[in-house]
DNA sequence: CGTTCCCTTGAACTTTCTCAACCAATGTGG
DNA sequence: CCACATTGGTTGAGAAAGTTCAAGGGAACG
C-alpha cells in the first residue's frame, strides 16, 4: 500500500531494474520498476531461471475502473504488482467515514502490509482500466527463505513504506491546504516522471473527492485551491488535466515539504 | 519506529514471548514484550542458544530526559529495542517545523525504517529516563539469513508498523480534536495495560505540545480538550495524571476510531 | 436527449489556531 | 530559605482556515 508522498526518485534497485530490463527485454515497462521482476517467470527466459523461481506464482488479473482487487478483510493469499492503470487504496471507519490511503500506478507493489495480519487491511479498488499480477505470498515467502537477495528487497521494500507514511504523517499533521495540494501534485509529477511520461504536464486519474480524501480536505477545499494556483499563475488546470506553468519554481516555492 | 495507534492487543506472538518469559526467565518484563528477545544473548540461557545466536551484538544503553538516542539523517548501524522509560521519535520540514511521530514505551522496537534508506529517517529523544538495546543490524541481518522463523517475525513487525501508520492517517485527516484525543488516551491506556500496568489511570509521559504534535494540534487546543473531557464526566486529569471515570463506556463513545 | 457524475463558486458557519495573559510547580543561586 | 527564572499548563478573545450547505454548469454516457 503506498500511503504517502514518494521519495524524488527511487535510486538503486530502479537503476538495476532498467539494466535487467534491457538485457533480458522486460514484456512491458511496467516490469521494469517491479521490485518483483525477478521472481517473474514471463519477465525471465528460461536460460536465466533459478530452479526455485518456477515455484513462484504469478497470475495476471484485469479490472475495470470500479472495480475492486480485494476488500478490506479479505484473507490475505498475494501480494500485487501493478502492470498498468491505477488504484486507490482505501480504509474505512465504523461510521463510515472513509479515508484515501493512496493511489498505485504501474510498477507498484502492493498489499505488503497485509502480511502481519493475514487479512487485508485496506479495500483497493481500480480507478481506471487496470492490469495486476498477483503473487502467491506462499511461494513469495518460500523463494524469499532461498534467496537472500530477495529477502532484503522486500525488507527494503516495506521499509520505504514506512518512510513514505512517516512523510505523510507530516503532510497531514502540520501542512496547510495549499501545501497538500502542492505536495501531492509534485509527488505525483515525480512518480509520473520516473515513469517515463511528462513531470510538466499529466492527467489525474482521480477525482477531487479522492484527492480530498487522501490528503485530509474536503472536495471543495481541494477544487478551491487549484483555482488558487491557476490565478497566482502557478498551473493551468482544465479538467483533470494539470500542467505546471514553470515546475522549478514551483517545486522552490513549496521546497518546505520535500524532505528535510 | 511507532508512528501510529496501536493494535487493540497484540496478540499471537506476546502469548509466544510471555510462554517464553516463564520458561527461559527472562531478565526484566520489557524483554518479554520484544519482539527480538530470542537473539537476545542475555535473555537466552546458554543451553538453549542457537549457534549463530552469539553473532547477533546486543549494546546496552542508557539515556537521561533530553538524551538523544540517534539524530535523523544518521547513519543506519542498529535497531533498538526499549527496556525501561520511554522516548519519542519527530521529523523536521526544512523550515523547523517539527512533528512527532509516535512514542515509544519499554517493549518497542524501533528504526526499523531505516533498512531501506541506510539513514536514520527520524530523531528519537527520550522523554524520560530511558533503557534501550541496541541490536547490530548487520549482525541481525545475518542471523535472519539462517532463521527463517527470525525473518519472518521481523517482516511481520515491518507491516504492523505499517497498519500502524495507515491507521494514523485516518487519525489525522478525518478525525476533530476530541476524536483525535480520545483515540490518543485509548491507545496509551491499551498500551499500558499490554505491560502489565493500570488500562484505567496512567501518568502521560509526554507534555501537551508532544502530544499537539503528534495529533496534528496546537497545544491549546488539547489542553482545552482534556478540560472539556473533564467537564463532561469522562476524565479526571491533574497535571500528567489520566483517570478513566468509565474506561468501557469511553472506549464506547469514541467506538468509531477503533478499527472497523 | 436527458440523467448522472464531477467540478466550480458563493455565503454562512464551525473549528481550530494565534496571541496573550496568567497560574502552578520546579529548579537555581544568593 | 527565599526571591526569581523557567517550564508546563490553563483559559479567553479575536482571527483564520477550512467545512458545510447550496446552486449551477459542463462533459460523458446510455
Amino acid at each position: 500500500m503506498s500511503i504517502a508522498l514518494r521519495q524524488r526518485a527511487i535510486e538503486v534497485p530502479i537503476q538495476a531494474a532498467r539494466a535487467g530490463a534491457a538485457l533480458l527485454a522486460l514484456p512491458i515497462a511496467a516490469c521494469a520498476r517491479c521490485h518483483l521482476w525477478q521472481l517473474c517467470t514471463p519477465c525471465v527466459p528460461p536460460a536465466e531461471r533459478q530452479p526455485d523461481a518456477e515455484r513462484v506464482v504469478f497470475t495476471r488479473r484485469r479490472l475495470l475502473a470500479g472495480d475492486l482487487l480485494f476488500n478490506e478483510g479479505d484473507t490475505f493469499h498475494s501480494v500485487y504488482a501493478v502492470r498498468s492503470g491505477s488504484l486507490k487504496s482505501t480504509v474505512t471507519l465504523q461510521d463510515g467515514r472513509e479515508q484515501v490511503g493512496g493511489f498505485l500506478f504501474a510498477g507498484d507493489v502492493l498489499a505488503l502490509d497485509a502480511i502481519a495480519s493475514t487479512r487485508h487491511t485496506s479495500t483497493v479498488m481500480a480507478i481506471e482500466d487496470t492490469q495486476v499480477c498477483a503473487i502467491s505470498y506462499q511461494s513469495l515467502a518460500g523463494a524469499m527463505q532461498r534467496q537472500t537477495t530477495l529477502q532484503r528487497g522486500f525488507s527494503r521494500q516495506l521499509s520505504l513504506e514506512m518512510v513514505r507514511a512517516s512523510r505523510m504523517l507530516l503532510v497531514l499533521g502540520r501542512m496547510s491546504a495549499q501545501e497538500r495540494l502542492a505536495a501531492f501534485l509534485l509527488d505525483l509529477s515525480s512518480r509520473f516522471h520516473d515513469r517515463g511520461q511528462s513531470a510538466r504536464e499529466f492527467n489525474l486519474r482521480m477525482t477531487r473527492a479522492e484527492i480530498g480524501s487522501y490528503l485530509g480536505l474536503t472536495l471543495e477545499t481541494v477544487s478551491r485551491t487549484l483555482s488558487l494556483f491557476q490565478q497566482q499563475g502557478l498551473l493551468a488546470v482544465e479538467r483533470r488535466r494539470i500542467r505546471f506553468v514553470d515546475l522549478e519554481s514551483f517545486a522552490q516555492r513549496f521546497e518546505s515539504v520535500l524532505q528535510g
